[in-house]
DNA sequence: TTTTATCCACTTCAATTGTAGTATATAGCT
DNA sequence: AGCTATATACTACAATTGAAGTGGATAAAA
């Protein structure tokens, strides 16, 4: 599939799916998302455009549909980042931690996350 | 101001401007960024676009208008990466640079100049 | 000063997005 | 079988975005 940048909306439905992790409802996604306070129509919509776009399939039972990514978080998040990554830091993934840092974003706490996760992607890579 | 994420086209027309460091007209912006193939007018739109939502401010000398940032490249990158890991990463710099490195984004020589990086962010924080 | 060449203000237009209403089908109850 | 509740299908509509055309203003040339 050629993947496109999601909405925000679409998006927010897209990742209560991945988190369920089986195929899930309409009224599934409305209890998990309540606090967005959309109409259940909204739901609706978000749906059915999600599975035009061809991100969800929708398999029926009795009354109800029920819906299943069609692409996996990994492969969506990677092509996501990857291309904000491009658009506003020139493909520079250091850049983009320089501008968490100056923003305070990027606490001790993160930095040492940081640091001991690049350690075990080197030792992956040259063990 | 009140940031919101730019459009793309609108962006790809600011970061021009930012990297001009001063002033500059349509016409400017539009050799630098000739590989658009954009129509004339639609850079004159972009820029219009970019005035009224406060992002630009805009001088007339003779027949010719010079667009300035109003914001800086660093307050916008701040906000629009923050909003980015949020939306995505649930706020985590970690999960990002796990999905960058899942995907292959991340090379061995990304890898070492990040912890080159934060090695100096580091000492910068406990002198 | 009239003409000309440009530059921009304003208008247009289709596609997408955020949001939800109306109408139809139907599962399940009686 | 008929009724009712409800889930979805279809429609709506304003705002935004990507893209560019028209036409009026005006600096510069003649």
């Amino acid at each position: 599939m050629q993947l496109k940048r999601l909405p925000d909306t679409e998006l927010e439905v897209l990742q209560a799916l991945w988190q369920a992790g089986e195929p899930q409802s309409r009224a599934w996604i409305e209890a998990r998302l309540a606090h967005k306070g959309w109409a259940t129509n909204t739901f609706n919509t978000y749906l059915t455009r999600l599975t035009e776009k061809g991100y969800l399939s929708c398999e029926r039972r009795g009354k109800t549909n029920y819906y299943t990514p069609q692409i996996s978080r990994e492969a969506y998040l990677d092509f996501e980042s990857r291309s904000m990554l491009c658009r506003l830091f020139g493909g520079s993934a250091k850049s983009f931690m320089a501008s968490l840092a100056r923003g305070g974003s990027l606490k001790q706490k993160d930095v040492e996350e940081l640091q001991r996760y690049l350690d075990t992607l080197r030792e992956e890579d040259a063990p």
